[in-house]
DNA sequence: AGAATATGCAGGTAAATACCTGCATGTCAA
DNA sequence: TTGACATGCAGGTATTTACCTGCATATTCT
């Protein structure tokens, strides 16, 4: 897993937007995800690039289209790593805060 | 939630490290951090004001020193929100490119 | 074949980012 | 109260990012 790619390609509203419409309707072609998003064609072939690098999205040729599937595995790789390290000492971390701001 | 802010903040290597630094350790001084990042310290209270304004990171003033705890709670909705929803359609969004490189 | 369609490639710009140095302020402790 | 220590503030630079326009290539359909 490529931590970096994976949340640098989340920390933009415009490709959470297009894993949003993947979501909807997999396998979407640029053009069609082009319609959803009120910018130039090649500003969001960069995007989904962005996203084809952190591995989140997949992309198959046919013939002059290509369709854009979205990969899951990354997003729970990060959570394993991210999310569930600190989810487990969640009340104890908030613990310290807490104690802290009473005056230890 | 504003997950821009907090995917934003996740997206550069140091400030995940400042998050595992800090879960070792809760409320560590912005000096103590120092010693650990191989930077300027500006440049590290530069990473800890944008975990704070992602609200990752909440610091109390003890004195002359800054305290920082991580707050785990924006970690939780951003897994609630952008991890979950595609865990649950995993194997189906999986299934849609399986699909297609079978040919339909 | 020729026109329409879908995408790729090559730049170019403005703003954001990640660093830095130098100096100022606030706090503690002898 | 004065020196040492912890952090804050101001500004400066190089790189990256998120856009764009214009043109090229590849595929389909008539």
């Amino acid at each position: 897993m490529q931590a970096d790619k994976v949340f640098k390609a989340l920390g933009d509203p415009t490709r959470r937007k297009l894993l949003d419409l993947l979501c909807e309707k997999n396998g979407q072609t640029l053009g069609q995800l082009c319609e959803n998003l009120d910018m130039a064609r090649q500003s969001a072939t960069q995007h989904l690039e962005i996203l084809e690098a952190a591995n989140l999205v997949s992309t198959v040729r046919r013939g002059r289209e290509k369709l854009h599937f979205i990969n899951p595995v990354p997003l729970h790789e990060v959570y394993e790593r991210w999310v569930r390290k600190f989810e487990r000492q969640r009340l104890s971390l908030l613990h310290d805060l807490k104690k802290e701001l009473e005056g230890e």
